[in-house]
DNA sequence: CTGTTAGCGCATTCAT
DNA sequence: ATGAATGCGCTAACAG
């Protein structure tokens, strides 16, 4: 309301402004009593530091800044809810930056760079280049990417483990007795694509099942070209016709289920389907989906752990994550959440 | 990079501070040539002012607060980005405030309070206590609420017509033939509740058709008090059991589809069912979900522009949603999405 | 333990 | 049209 300043409390509890600093910044070198006089000073001004001249006057704002692309918004709300729950619990804030549309993204880095606003910048599915980010990194802010899409980077990051979970998914197919198992991928530029094809060939192979090409098919993560490849495959001849099929998202798996729905043929009994990422609807969906559920929270939430770390190194941590020999690389193992759209093969 | 202040663009383009300062704001009274070299040493340098220093020598800090309390975060997505989508385009930042969790809620309005950080604050959702946020209103720091799940109070905001949602939703069920239509309720300490449910009997009323008590159940936006209350529906004699079902949300219409198959009944050919808020699963669900949509994005872009305007009185604009006179309200249409989960009353 | 003295980087009078 | 001086509210040596 009124605007006490430093100053003023410091002329309220009859000291100078720097015991009061002192107070603020719990400083052990205060008596125990004084301190408990000008806190109750404080208290009952309703006093509150200003946040820009705190800022300014030790150089770091205790924002942390994160980005995230305007596109996947709805995607990772989880990983947003985990990072405030770490970070509500620091005397950091968030700062949000977002560019709803790609073209200005880079206009987005700039504003951050700018300002030395945040001092530390946590960047969520991150589908550009990385190099502006190193650029950050190496001007001393403390960078961390969560959900990376797979990319290298000398960057710290938070992923989930794409191999294990598109392994794990098509295993499970696997043992439902299913031999003829399609996929349908996303966009294979992203890291994490590769790594899930990877993972769905491994799971073949190990099982004794050649890996057939004409299984192994587009989706983009677009609904009409997933359509058109669940097309594909249900027109070839019955005996060489997939029995499942692994999508590489939930997303591709919604369109999976529409079309083979259009083609007249049902799910589980016709085609048994799994998909990728575990979204809340995945469970109302009908048939429900079985898939693999990725921990967006708890990677927000070690994303957030990381970079408060590297930010303030507590005296027992490690060196942290800055480090330019060694990035951290966390990577969270996935679970196969098992629901209504797969069944044993005919 | 290094850390460029004012003064070292002031040596390198052989003028003083205060001449960069007025280029940096614009000031008319700079000569043009002047202005376009500083510019370029800037560019050139990659100069960015400083944030700390700027919010302190204004005593303003260009961020706005958006506080958004956990247990909707899911829910919101879309209000988050409409704002992002607006406050990308204004020099101001987005400042988020989360509490996880309800116990927490007051801290974060001391958080706000506190350090002055925000210059204004968006509101989303809120379901606790107004005055804390009254008082800051009062206290000079504008603020609007989004979404208020029907509160009333002296802030401005932005919201969704519930009451004409509900009505055309239930008026839907009346035009499709339904005469008993049932309505699962949400919270009803909820304002939007109240009104969802006043737009329900209105319609009903205005079809001639009685409001019958029975019909009109709880559910508390809870998966199993919605299935207690569907079961109940359904257990009625044949001759009173509704042919329609009006749910107070999405969520709520998907739990009582999930009530109504384990009762073995079909939707929609047993039993038509509306929903309430449009969520983007809400079109992945088997059926698809007829439904009311609330326009969130557009929700949270009005809510930003109105801050924004209150913050920053633009020449041309009406007085500003914070007089005390008039706050404004802003009441966003919501439209029927009209998919599968309705049929013609047999 | 507490007070003094300088800035932090920029905006803003007031001169020139 | 530009420069000099002052202060925003706080932290951080350095004294005492």
């Amino acid at each position: 309301m009124t605007k006490l300043t430093i100053r003023d409390i410091a002329r309220l509890s009859g000291l100078s402004k720097s015991t009061v600093s002192l107070v603020l910044n719990n400083s052990p070198r205060v008596d125990p009593a004084t301190r408990e006089r000008v806190l109750e000073v404080m208290r009952s001004h309703n006093y509150v530091p200003n946040f820009a001249a705190t800022a300014l006057a030790r150089g770091n704002t205790r924002l942390i800044g994160m980005i995230v692309p305007g596109l996947t918004w709805r995607l990772v709300a989880a990983i947003n809810y985990g990072v405030a729950s770490v970070v509500e619990d620091s005397d950091y804030e968030i700062i949000l930056y977002t560019s709803t549309n790609d073209r200005d993204y880079g206009r987005v880095i700039e504003r951050i760079l700018a300002s030395k606003l945040s001092t530390g910048l946590l960047v969520v599915t991150h589908n550009q280049p990385l190099e502006p980010l190193e650029e950050l990194q190496r001007g001393g802010l403390p960078v961390v990417l969560v959900d990376t899409l797979g990319a290298q980077s000398s960057l710290p990051s938070v992923v989930a483990d794409n191999y294990g979970g598109a392994h794990a998914a098509v295993r499970h197919l696997v043992e439902l007795g299913h031999r003829r198992i399609a996929c349908i991928e996303g966009p294979m530029e992203y890291q994490c694509c590769l790594d899930r094809t990877r993972g769905y060939t491994d799971a073949l192979r190990e099982a004794g099942i050649a890996v057939r090409p004409e299984l192994v098919t587009k989706g983009e993560f677009a609904a009409d070209t997933v359509a058109a490849s669940t097309r594909a495959l249900l027109d070839l001849p019955k005996r060489r016709r997939p029995t499942a099929i692994f999508a590489h998202s939930d997303i591709t798996a919604y369109a999976v289920m529409e079309a083979v729905e259009d083609a007249g043929l049902k799910v589980p009994d016709d085609i048994s389907i799994v998909g990728f990422d575990d979204l809340v609807s995945s469970e109302h969906v009908r048939p429900a989906l079985t898939t693999i559920r990725q921990p967006f929270e708890e990677m927000g939430q070690q994303a957030a752990r990381l970079l408060l770390s590297t930010i303030d190194p507590a005296p027992g941590d490690k060196p942290g994550a800055n480090t330019a020999d060694e990035p951290a690389r966390i990577s969270l193992s996935t679970s196969l959440i098992i629901r209504d759209s797969c069944t044993t093969s005919a």
